[in-house]
DNA sequence: TCTGTTTATATCTGATAGATATATCTACCA
DNA sequence: TGGTAGATATATCTATCAGATATAAACAGA
């Protein structure tokens, strides 16, 4: 048996990695931290963080330190600094998200098409709010954090969501129009069926 | 309290009864159809599928005939036509879906920017040769299918598949210029250093 | 002092991905 | 005829994960 590369932790454990090497963060305060700068890719919820950090220190990766009472304060430490840059040079395997959107219109002949075409406006709508979310988030970012050598790397993060946004909407649009189509050639069909 | 909307079914039930209403089935060829029809954007492990099957057995959703040897040939009942067509109009609500290429890159600045690069560059290769395989389906498909009232929803499914590749790797021919920008910057800076 | 909100840690359940165990069937070759 | 490799098929196990919930301290305002 070949040893793995020993890479074999949880993504879970990488992301909180990651936002401890911004600073030291509460248990807490590392959900909100995720919620607020990599929320548009990544969530973690508690069931997850409580009891990685509780392995993260076992592994010494990260200490902990309490504060004023209850809080508990997560350092990264070199090992566990170490770790982090070891795992991001590591192209991540493809995965298969699931899109329960593009599920129901695998099906939508099922079903009128105008309740596809309500649904693929809704998506519209919801992508082209994040564009401009996204927007404002860059000039937001580019000012709080000039000089920042994370700058960057935020910028492409968020350049990613814009083209994705981008590239969503004009599906919407064009999808919408596909369904609009179908729907008059359907009508048409009918009425040609009853003039005969 | 108010009852749920008791559409509280899983996703991947909803997914198999909607495999199945293109026709009968054994759980292995559900898994079989699921990865080759809809496998660019859904997934389903044995795992789910055949305890999901007794269950939706269970509620009469399905119909189990016993075939040759130990075969199961699994059939949509009017009832589960009925409950996916009541699933179907239901905008999904929208979820993040994790994206480890993302993650990584928003913690890009902690290691040399070369292997960020060598990451964003896979990443477009794979995208590339996705776009190629969703022309060659199209064409497949809509000569396979012709005059399948499901066909022109299938198109959909695919040209969302190819507007999201497309704009996947026009951001990575970006990223990689802005990572190459990012290089050439630093390598500027250490030679100021030298000079000065 | 009461009350609602925020902060904070922690756990539970059900859903899911991925791997594995086991057996049968089938096509092909010796 | 026998053997075997690969495809077919059912089923289960583990670790991970999302989402909800339990609990309580701190705090701000009425």
């Amino acid at each position: 048996m070949i040893p793995a590369l020993s890479n074999d932790r949880t993504t879970s454990s990488q992301a909180i990695l990651g936002v401890l090497s911004l600073h030291p963060m509460t248990g807490y305060e590392i959900r909100q931290q995720i919620t607020r700068s990599i929320g548009n890719f990544w969530t973690e919820s508690f069931g997850q963080i409580y009891p990685t950090l509780k392995r993260l220190k076992q592994e010494g990766l990260v200490d902990v330190a309490p504060a004023k009472s209850s809080r508990k304060v997560y350092t990264l430490t070199a090992d566990g600094r170490k770790h982090l840059e070891s795992w991001l040079p590591v192209m991540p395997r493809p995965r298969v998200p699931r899109n329960e959107q593009l599920l129901k219109l695998f099906f939508g002949a099922l079903i009128p098409s105008g309740s596809m075409r309500a649904q693929v406006l809704e998506t519209r709508k919801r992508y082209a709010a994040d564009l401009l979310r996204y927007e404002k988030i860059v000039t937001d970012v580019t000012r709080r954090a000039a000089g920042d050598p994370n700058l960057p790397f935020w910028l492409m993060t968020l350049s990613y969501g814009r083209t994705e946004a981008r590239a969503i909407v004009s599906w919407c649009d064009e999808t919408v129009a596909a369904l609009d189509e179908l729907a008059t050639a359907q009508v048409a069909k009918t009425k040609r069926k009853k003039v005969a």
